[in-house]
DNA sequence: CGGCAGGTTGACTTTCATCAAGGAGTGTGG
DNA sequence: CCACACTCCTTGATGAAAGTCAACCTGCCG
């Protein structure tokens, strides 16, 4: 595994650090943390974890995208997460994962080893507090994208998925756009696998889109979203 | 609503003293716990909270079945959770809730209103960390069901839905017979809304998986499962 | 007895998956 | 520099799975 260990860095000029699960930490418990963390770095398409893997370390995403995937016996795959900068990755109290993690982007991971994570849990409330809303963001996360895969069209899912990630990073730059331009960190593929849809009912329904003028893109990566409430029309959760 | 506040309980002969968000507490919290708790009843098919509804509580299930779900402008459903007793209802620092949630049998809640439990989460690291815990479980729960909507066959959707069950209500009795007898909690809908499926493809894969012997019944809700290893083939996760 | 909710079954339609061919961009080696 | 191989994507033809529409069954309750 051709991973990057990264020279030592410093929190206070961490670009999440008011966003991972060290956010709520006061001064001295950074100090803590920085003892046991590590950086890591994997290229694009790297596996971090195989389902079933003994759980060595967990870890804040600093930069880039990763995705939890599971696969059934037959080959069958469905991404279950897309962790971006800030996200959290692992399980304290649990020994193995159940989920393939694999970096869709290159990806810079701060780890921290789980034993001494674990005892940090419990004697610091504050990471605790904040990997609990963390957590809880994501259930609720999660349950928004089950009503995506029972219940929406493809063409719903497609535009949900446009959407968020428009929606996500419009964030960055918080002037109220109409709007949007990005570049797809994923694959026609990992989107197949994220919206439990083939890739080549995605492309047809990426060309469909395109035909009517609700978003355009050139190279098949740099999307442009002329009006994101006409998209967000085409998601179905519309009022 | 005619919901039924009843007498006052001892969290010392509690059924689910022992897995629900206050089992990591020590005497002394649960007489601070006790301070603010109060039981509610509701008859099956009530709603306990609507979707946008103000959170003015938060609770554990002390008996019955629950379920979380989403609804679309048109009308479409989907449910997002199944909860059973010991299971944590509502979200700390969290206004509103996004989902509607039902009681599918008569539900007994075991209630803390919102802002006082979250000021003892502040203050009692163990009730944080059973939540923790609790949350962590729900989320892999998620996901795993994101497999079954996302890429799964109806027929593969239901004996994933009866082998859950089956399971669940085996690990009551735990002698490990091959045999399984239960009575499902829900109706047909709930597990069309469940399985991202009609309400007619549920009734019909029912029906096939009886004609083949998988499955059992006369009237339709109690279910024989001769052999659980034989569903379990069905559910397309076997090796 | 009639009405009603929940469930089953059949006929038909729609949606999406599958199979197959080929285009566009990129990297490599002759 | 060009041929080629390769990955990623697109498009078309066809088929299978699940949805829709409709009729009817069953048990229950007033």
């Amino acid at each position: 595994m051709n991973m990057v260990v990264s020279q030592p860095n410093s929190c206070a000029d961490c670009p999440i650090r008011h966003s991972a699960v060290c956010s709520k930490c006061e001064p001295d418990e950074l100090v803590q943390l920085e003892q046991i963390k590590y950086y890591r770095t994997y290229a694009a398409g790297q596996t971090v974890f195989f389902s079933g893997d003994s759980l060595e370390f967990v870890a804040s995403i600093v930069s880039g995208v990763s995705s939890l995937t599971r696969t059934m016996p037959d080959g069958r795959v469905q991404m279950v997460g897309l962790l971006l900068p800030g996200d959290f990755m692992g399980r304290p109290n649990r020994e193995t994962i159940e989920c393939d993690v694999m970096a869709e982007t290159e990806v810079k991971l701060c780890c921290f080893r789980r034993k001494p994570f674990e005892a940090m849990l419990e004697a610091t409330p504050h990471l605790g507090q904040r990997l609990l809303q963390m957590t809880l963001d994501e259930l609720d996360a999660a349950r928004e994208w089950m009503l995506v895969l029972g219940r929406k069209t493809a063409r719903e899912k497609i535009a949900s998925l446009l959407y968020m990630i428009a929606v996500r990073m419009q964030s960055l730059n918080p002037n109220g756009a109409a709007k949007a331009e990005f570049t797809l960190p994923i694959t026609r593929e990992t989107m197949a696998n994220y919206l439990g849809l083939t890739i080549e009912t995605v492309s047809r329904q990426m060309s469909a889109l395109r035909k009517e003028g609700l978003i355009a893109f050139q190279d098949r990566r740099d999307i442009t979203v002329p009006d994101l409430e006409a998209l967000k029309a085409e998601t179905g959760e519309d009022a």
